[in-house]
RNA sequence: GUUGCAGGCCGCGCUAUCGUGGUUCCGGCCUUGCCGGAGCCAAGGAAAGUCCGGACAGCACAGAGCAGCGCACCACCUAACGGGUGGGUCUUCCGGAAACACCGGAAGAACAGAGAGUGCCACAGAAAAUAACCGCCCCUCCAGUCUCAAUGCGGCUGGCGGAGCAAGGGUGAAAACGGGAGGUAAGAGCUCCCGGGGUCAGCCUGCAAAGGCUGGCUCGGGCAAACCUUGCGCGCUGAAAUGCCAAAUAGGCCCUGCUAUCUGUUCCUCAGGAACAGUCAUGGGCUGCUCGUUCAUGGCCCGGUACGUUCCGGCUUAUGCGGAGCCAUCCGGGCGGCAGGGCGGGUAGGCAGAUAGAUCCCGGCAGCGAUGCCGGGACCAGAUAAAUGAUAGCGAUCCGCCACCGGCGGAUACAGAAUCCGGCUUACAGGCCUGCAGCUGCU
RNA sequence: GGCCCCGUAGUACAAUGGAUAGUACAUGAGUCUCCGGAACUCAGGAUCCGCGUUCGAUUCGCGGCGGGGUCA
């Protein structure tokens, strides 16, 4: 079967009170200009085997104060992450393990395509050596 | 042709690959729902600022006044507006040789009231608002002086006092209708001529604002984006409004069922009670069923009674009879507990509100126009931690460089729907159209 | 998605519509000192931007820009 890259909306994360919980109590890293809030929790649900993580994008407004800004940034990182989560995920059901996490963009300056797809791929790599442990 | 100004309009295109939201149809999975496939649709002229006005919704509401807020030449358009259209008036600029005026053109105007009241007008200046400092002029008195022999009269100069006047006065943003003549002691719209303003009356034009003519009265500034006065208008709150459906958990109310018995051991104030273990019953979990296993509960009070037992009574062959008391594992009731079911409030969440409308396009008619009416056609985002995208190639336009066709490099703005609509304001690469003005070329 | 408030030197604050926009700290120069500090003297430096009202605007009006607060 081959891999589609598709991003639905179950594989974002859409609850409010999810969201509230990530900053109260979830844990934190950087990858500058990227700083990510996660919490990895084991499977509990069955649809969880379908899409392992739920994720959410921001670009706070202090930088970007115009929302066409905001919007391609946010798109740009939907994009990578469409494109490069297929490892994540298979690591993610390999581990039995589920993901819910938040990715904002807390640079000042405009990124390319090039910049972000890289700075996603480290983001994935670091989440993964951390389950590691 | 070019430059400037004003107004209006457009505001990158195509292809490929991978994706996103909505919707219609088809198929699959165990149903809600999810997944797959195909078709269609998917940001703006400002979606922005949130400055006005409405629609819609909830609440409030006898009428009137006050307060507060807003608006302010007139008429019209409109659902409404602080918006728009047309007209008027004023101001500025240009032209007509030409100050004022008049005529033509262009642009602009928060354009009611300062002859209701209060207040303010720095500096300068005599004075900044019921004018009178210097002045001007007249009169009385006094002094000096000239003419004269002297006084007086008279002339000139100066002073005190009284009366009149507002021409002139370095200023200032602004100075008490402007120019000329008459008049007077000096003067003054005091009078006259020309001109300007205000106001009232009449007539004419106009729906009106207003304009024209005639006549009377009149001529002491500015500021109301100072307080204010007058006229007109305005309930408050806003989609996080509002209505509906409604999981789990906790709590409320109602109904139903159960709340048992025996054995063993130990202890005690041995009638009886307590603890532990087992048995049993009910309910739940582990798997859909059986078995098995595991967990929870089986507590208390009141009334009655049997057996038993204590006391009393007399009788008697009798451990039999009668009365009183105690007590159940029996009966009835209550509280509590457990389990199941139901009801109502209501949270998470979901649905409606919410996308077909003061809509858009074309044509005709009415109107100077804004706009309205009629006919035909079209369907044009509906998300909700929030979609409308990413990458590559080709093309289009513009800019710069090399400069011969051409090539190379760069740029393509301002900006993202959040209930909807009508305006206003602000931002904007580049391009198109119309009008006016200047310059230039050709016929 | 609404609503409210505020913008003055580098900083914190003043200023009836009327000057040369003021005070303190900070900055710079000088005096003092062997040097520095303190003290003293002096200087530079600002009304967020644009348009309007007015003779005149930090102040009044309108439109932008920026900052802050508030409502679930």
């Amino acid at each position: 079967m081959p891999v589609r890259y598709t991003f639905k909306k179950a594989e974002r994360l859409k609850k409010r009170r999810l969201i509230e919980q990530l900053f109260a109590q979830g844990r934190s890293f950087s990858h500058p200009p990227l700083r990510v809030y996660y919490s990895i929790h084991p499977v509990t649900d069955q649809h969880h085997v379908a899409y392992p993580a739920q994720v959410a994008f921001a670009v706070p407004g202090k930088y970007f104060r115009k929302a066409t800004q905001r919007n391609r940034i946010k798109r740009l990182l939907r994009e990578a992450y469409r494109l490069q989560k297929h490892e994540l995920y298979d690591y993610l059901r390999q581990q039995g393990m589920a993901l819910h996490w938040m990715i904002i963009y807390q640079g000042k300056e405009m990124p390319t395509f090039e910049e972000i797809q890289q700075k996603m791929q480290a983001v994935m790599l670091r989440m993964r050596q951390i389950q590691e442990k």
